[in-house]
DNA sequence: ATAAGATCTAGAGTTGACTCAAAGTCAAGA
DNA sequence: TCTTGACTTTGAGTCAACTCTAGATCTTAT
């Protein structure tokens, strides 16, 4: 009926010392043990699992996640708990979000800059053709800091 | 005319156990020393923690940016080496956007479901509310798994 | 019944990126 | 000159999140 931890393992990619030390931080309370000790994984258990990992990419701790699991257990008395970590967590996806795609403009526009060197055998004279100055005033129209060291460095 | 460790830091929000440690990884080569051994730190320097910031944020970590730092040192002789090392990071970029999204909204559902669930006080209601199965359906129009188990967790 | 392979526990070890401690040196103002 | 605060070095410590070890136990196929 449940599966092993070696199913879990093929399913999910975890390795089976993470899966016990995620359940030995809190994370897993609901995952039984077969009468002679080995665990029983449920459904409920893998979508438990698919939680952990989103909120863990959304930038929460370990800690964290098994205090959330916590306010989960006790129940609809920790409700506002639990909307104010909802909360703060799409804010810092957000934030994360419009972080890496400055990120990627820079690394866009070096990319760019790079495959021109490779071609012309310089990054100094890629550097300086007219295309990549053109580049650099589409990808970075409000000039940063950024856009005036760029070139100055590697 | 250059900056004092305690300059870069008030400009950089780095702290000197960082600069010192950066430094030490190999990640600031061209920063020199005062006479009496003090280090000074040029407005170039101040681009490559700009850089090295960039670098960090798209996933690579300290010795892969050491050693990016080192084909720059060596010239145009690594310029292949380079190149293929930004595409990775643009790659990886997107990839991790592209994953954040899918985490975004799936937070977006829980904390409207947890919203609601704060206003009529129970998450068993709000989660059977028509008005949720609707969001649901609207941000996850292909099925996932997490579709099928998002309301079986907390 | 036995061998092979999966799983168990407790606890130690690893990795990456800092972060701090201690003891000494340097620079600028009263 | 003296003091205060910033700076220097080496080397050790911290933290999160695994990751592994060892020796015992369990399950399953022959």
């Amino acid at each position: 009926m449940g599966f092993s931890i070696g199913e879990v393992v093929k399913k999910t990619g975890l390795s089976a010392h993470t899966l016990r030390y995620y359940e030995k931080e809190g994370l897993l309370p609901f995952v039984t043990k077969s009468s002679s000790g080995l665990r029983v994984y449920t459904e409920s258990d893998l979508g438990w699992l698919t939680m952990i990992e989103c909120l863990k990419s959304s930038g929460l701790q370990i800690k964290e996640i098994a205090q959330y699991i916590k306010w989960f257990q006790i129940g609809d008395s920790t409700l506002a708990e639990r909307v104010e970590m909802f909360r703060k967590r799409k804010a810092a996806i957000e934030e994360e979000m419009a972080n890496l795609q400055i990120v990627l403009d820079k690394i866009t526009y070096k990319t760019a800059l790079y495959e021109e060197a490779l071609k012309c055998g310089s990054l100094d004279t890629a550097t300086n053709l007219p295309k990549m100055q053109k580049l650099k005033k589409k990808l970075f129209e409000k000039p940063t800091d950024f856009d005036k060291i760029m070139d100055q460095v590697g």
